[in-house]
DNA sequence: CCTGGCGTTGACCCCGGCGTCAAGCCGTAC
DNA sequence: GTACGGCTTGACGCCGGGGTCAACGCCAGG
């Protein structure tokens, strides 16, 4: 299998790919001509690769999957460096989330705070005002 | 006031300053010398711009609460291009949120599967791998 | 023979929000 | 004088994950 084809049955391109090889995920051996050949074992470690960047995963974090694929394992995620990449990930969203879900809330009492002055419109004085420290002026 | 006190007084740079009047926020007077001069009310402005950074809006996205304290109003969000924006953000927010929180349920299940298969050592079998769109591997 | 379709490498472009020089001007303190 | 700190403009770097040329090689079909 050439890099075309690769890459269209995993749903990307080649400069993806050639990409990937720059990186050191996903080696390709080589035929005569020079051009890149691969084998469906690597269209497994693609999709791996894929399935995580889909998840929002970096290239990098992708690398203890993919090494754990070719060592010979079931899943990408057999292997204790997979997990450790999911523990800090599972952190990370967390937090994520977490400062996300504070800047929505600010956001809505802001807007229900307009809301409220634009009904009630001789009393526009904001009530409680607590101005927090993401949110100061 | 000249570039680098406001800077130090909003907890910025002077490279951000130069960037947003670049950007056609926070347009600033000129002395004799050529120098940028600000007024209190540019930090009104500029603690303003920061305020929306710090809460993950754009730049441009500060645009219309910039406008509406220039315009005399009490607050940014005064004017209902200001609160076109929340409501936008708000929906993405959401939108970005409810994205991640799916991933984060998908991470904590395969942990939970991973720690599962190596307490019960025999029967390490995925038990119901309901793999979804987002998880097809 | 020529065209078309695949492959190759190398190099620059994109996005946002600045950081980080470089070279030069201005005023002040020593 | 000269050294220093603050200001000016301009230009390039960075981060990730590739997109999009350019210029070329290789092979098959009509």
């Amino acid at each position: 299998m050439r890099i075309g084809e690769l890459a269209a049955r995993a749903g990307t391109t080649t400069r993806a790919l050639r990409y990937y090889e720059s990186r050191g995920l996903l080696a390709a051996r080589r035929d005569a001509r020079g051009y890149r050949t691969y084998g469906e074992e690597d269209l497994r470690l693609l999709r791996q690769i894929r399935t995580l960047q889909n998840a929002g995963f970096g290239l990098e974090e992708t690398r203890p999957f993919v090494e754990c694929l070719r060592a010979g394992h079931p899943t990408g995620d057999s292997c204790p460096a997979s997990l450790e990449v999911y523990r800090e990930k599972l952190a990370e969203l967390d937090a994520h989330i977490a400062r996300l879900s504070a800047v929505r809330e600010l956001v809505r009492e802001r807007l229900a705070d307009a809301d409220a002055g634009a009904a009630a419109d001789s009393a526009p004085a904001p009530p409680p005002a607590p101005r927090c420290a993401l949110w100061p002026a």
